[in-house]
DNA sequence: TTGAATTTTCAAAATATTCTGAAAGTTTTC
DNA sequence: GAAAACTTTCAGAATATTTTGAAAATTCAA
């Protein structure tokens, strides 16, 4: 297999998996071919190179820099904007577990805070109904605090320390 | 608020929230339904409660056992079938947790892996590609470890030891 | 068996998401 | 300050997903 290949099958296998996990193809894929460019890319090599529009790159690249998992560059004598990918695959994830925990835990602990407010607890009925709810905020709990811990540590550490500790 | 009014805000939020991470709308209204049953409920009554056809009703319960956090129970006498969610939600998050390793995180092994055996590692510009799927892999072995390893805890287990044990 | 009760399937309709491309906006250069 | 270079926006088009509901399949009691 060419290089070139197994590079193409990466970024298009990527965008399928992250369908799977309801991401946006695309956006994977820009994610995808910035992760294996040497250089940093401007918004028409990246049109060219994955055949999609102007539109389409613009945004789905302000989407990864929310994620914090690309950067702008803005290269010396050049007027067009460059990205880039962050190239610690450890460093990405650690910031996608962020991003995860902001975005996913941090409703639903809030949400169920909000819930459990609104009930007073002195039916039977309302214990059960608050019973669901305090055992989900409890694992949400759990998640976030384990997701910020992990998100928090260093590779180095993650691979050594934690894995033998739990062997 | 009344006790059915929070609990159909629940139901509604959670499914709302659901959306957010790339799950079926209905899918996680009806285990919402099921969670704060106190008991089974069959394919017509889940169509009455969340006002959707049979067909959708029939598509996400099997979709919902697939991912074993109900149950179908039949109940003596009775020709229809009854449907209970998992109340034990450590348990539900396990599982959740299992399946999402095997759904998610497997795929990315295997690719990456195939992805490997297909390159041949003589060319510099081989090995700048092999090191990024190489990384790839090491954090999704990684990730896929850690919740093996949560998976198998018990809540008791999770709550006290692994928590302190991080702080 | 038969047939009534129930579940499953699946093509078409409804809805939601993603993508395009041209127009509008912004920045930089001269 | 005009115009060229570039980026952003967004309405409509394309695509993908979800939902419906009626028909087909299955189950079960008699």
């Amino acid at each position: 297999m060419e290089l070139q290949e197994a590079k193409d099958r990466f970024i298009h296998t990527w965008g399928t998996l992250a369908t799977q996990w309801g991401i946006n193809r695309t956006m994977s894929q820009i994610h995808a071919l910035l992760l294996l460019s040497p250089k940093s890319l401007n918004a028409d090599e990246i049109m060219e190179e994955l055949q999609i529009s102007r539109g389409n790159v613009n945004m789905n690249l302000r989407d990864l820099m929310s994620w914090g998992l690309i950067y702008k560059q803005l290269l010396p004598g050049e007027r067009k904007e460059y990205f880039q990918a962050e190239k610690d695959i450890w460093k990405a994830a650690r910031q996608i577990g962020r991003e995860r925990r902001r975005r996913e835990l941090s409703p639903i602990l809030e949400t169920m805070e909000d819930i459990k407010k609104g009930v007073s607890d002195d039916s039977p009925e309302s214990a059960d109904f608050l019973k669901v709810v305090n055992d989900i905020y409890a694992v949400a709990g759990f998640a976030d605090n384990t997701l910020d811990l992990v998100t928090k540590s260093e590779e180095s550490w993650l691979t050594s320390t934690f894995v033998k500790l739990f062997k």
